[in-house]
DNA sequence: GAAAATCCGGAAACCGATTTCCGGATCTTA
DNA sequence: TAAGATCCGGAAATCGGTTTCCGGATTTTC
């Protein structure tokens, strides 16, 4: 019972409750706070009266008094992308948890806007940053020698005196091999994406040092068309392979139908294994894709979790790596017979 | 030349301005803001000790006068799906443009958690908040009279004083039929998405209304696998068709396989629409795939003009419906031959 | 050269909370 | 009943800005 839809008020201060209650605002501020020594009868008629008016307190004028916003700020240095998502839905819960309020900010690889948002920020004074991007690599500080920490995830900063939180993407890798030569498979080769992208180079050579690959790495790019392409390649070649680890879901889905289309079997045949874990994917697969999951969500929990320990005092400076997960699913579950 | 990495420091404020310019604090904000009458050679006296002290103005300080923050709230209501991350990024571009900085709440599908974001936005005095989901539906009010703007964007708002903005589904689906019908076909059924669903009701209406479909509308499931089901189910009862309108992208996914795979052409045999026009699923379709866009982000900026609107005193009551857009790829380019 | 107009910038109130300090009322205790 | 301890709650300073009001210095005008 406050006021009528469409009806905007001015918002209920401290001073109405005080009014309403018959006392001064520093009591009302005591009585809802649990500060100070008050009659507990006292204290009820408060806290009824700021209940009755709706009262919030104003964070704004609260923050002037304790230097904090309990509010961070997310900046997107790239575009929002299916990358950034799962980050910065993990930050979100964890920091929302805490009761800390989350500021999107999408620079749109524009030095400039970011650069702007990074003003903004720093006038509204928030409590610490987290910055993040579209794809995994290294960048300069966004800033150096800001008044408030931060953090990088999935993007690494160069500068290691920042605090920066990427996915273990070569262990990833390791790990798919490993799970492929436990299937029995010894004729393994790797289709990945461009080959100047960092994830392409770590994720090969890790495949590579996990096991002699029955054929230099074929990089090309992102899309199905260039996973179905390789396979044709392959084949080709007359190469003899009995599993491809691809760089991405997309690619191993195109290495999918190409198989299927020349009459191999996945994974009787060929074993599959991709990256990403996308669900969309993975899942619509034909079969159903293993896949190397980089943990993304979990990995924007513990950047603002490092964020809050750096607030609170307790910074950690350095490169941190978190591990990817194998997700099995029937493209690699049958060893190879025999 | 602020201060070096790691070290943190107390932020500057206007005393420290106006110490090292040798004037009052009242000068400062009015050199810094262009107010008041000032010697020109003041105002860059004080100009300059700003900005060598890198001085931002606190904006929680700057609030508590002018009653603004410049600041709103999104609140996804659902958790943050496909759907809800280009209309934010629309509604983010928008109000960054106006300078305004938005706050992010993931509602989880909790009604709890939504209410205390919701608290958590009042305490913080967004000047507005956009509600949104990951579903277009309508559901009721976030909470009735409250003191700040609300829109509605994706998602409606069962109150029609409310402001809500919505994509015009019926009219995109109507789209895909003109469409295809303009290309010579006429024998076109319709596959989609579970029958409770609002999206697949009005589509499929607006298709019945469009034409004289050649099948009832098969609702299933949103899925690759329901539509190659689908498709097999039409090609074994023998049903005569030229065309399918399809409820999503990976529906008509689905049935561009299945058709491939029993030997029909797309789109010389059977012209294929889908809906979303995901870009993953529409360009890896095998041929690429016409689609109906929603225009998401474009209807976030529209949400956040329509914000700013109320804000600045112009609200819009009502449902809003934005055109959709269809886009022609190959799977519908060809005109029927004869 | 004196009165009036103009210019410039400082002092102080104010926004909405928190917190410290202090004094009046009540309760103990002798 | 007087002195001291305890309890409760108000007054006021404070955070960091903005804005109003006002007075001293300079310039204009006759």
């Amino acid at each position: 019972m406050t006021q009528t839809a469409g009806k905007r008020s001015d918002p209920v201060t401290i001073s109405d409750v005080a009014a309403l209650a018959g006392v001064s605002v520093g009591t009302v501020s005591k009585a809802l706070n649990g500060r100070g020594s008050l009659r507990p009868e006292t204290r009820d008629r408060v806290r009824e009266a700021a209940e009755r008016l709706g009262f919030q307190a104003n964070a704004a004028a609260r923050s002037l008094n304790t230097g904090r916003t309990y509010t961070v700020g997310m900046i997107t240095t790239d575009t929002i992308g299916r990358f950034s998502i799962p980050l910065m839905i993990g930050a979100e819960d964890s920091l929302g948890a805490g009761q800390m309020s989350v500021f999107l900010c999408d620079g749109r690889d524009d030095p400039i806007r970011e650069q702007y948002y990074l003003d903004t920020l720093l006038r509204r004074r928030v409590d610490g940053i987290i910055v993040t991007g579209r794809r995994a690599r290294s960048r300069p500080p966004i800033r150096a020698g800001l008044p408030v920490p931060v953090v990088y995830a999935f993007v690494s900063s160069t500068d290691p005196r920042d605090c920066s939180l990427v996915p273990d993407e070569g262990g990833g890798a390791a790990k798919a091999i490993e799970h492929l030569l436990a299937v029995g498979r010894s004729r393994i080769v790797h289709v990945t994406g461009p080959e100047h992208h960092h994830s392409t180079q770590v994720r090969a050579a890790a495949a590579a040092a996990a096991v002699d690959l029955a054929a230099p790495p074929m990089f090309g790019e992102w899309s199905e068309s260039w996973g179905r392409h390789a396979i044709g390649m392959l084949l080709a070649t007359g190469a003899e392979f009995d599993a491809v680890f691809c760089g991405s879901d997309q690619i191993a889905r195109g290495c999918a139908d190409a198989l299927r289309l020349a009459g191999r079997r996945v994974p009787d045949d060929v074993a599959l294994v991709g990256f990403d874990n996308w669900d969309v994917m993975a899942l619509a697969c034909q079969p159903p894709l293993s896949s190397v999951d980089l943990e993304l969500q979990a990995l924007g929990r513990a950047a603002a979790d490092r964020l809050l320990a750096a607030i609170n005092g307790s910074p950690a400076p350095g490169l941190h790596t978190h591990p990817c997960r194998l997700i099995v699913r029937e493209s690699s579950a049958a060893p190879l017979p025999g």
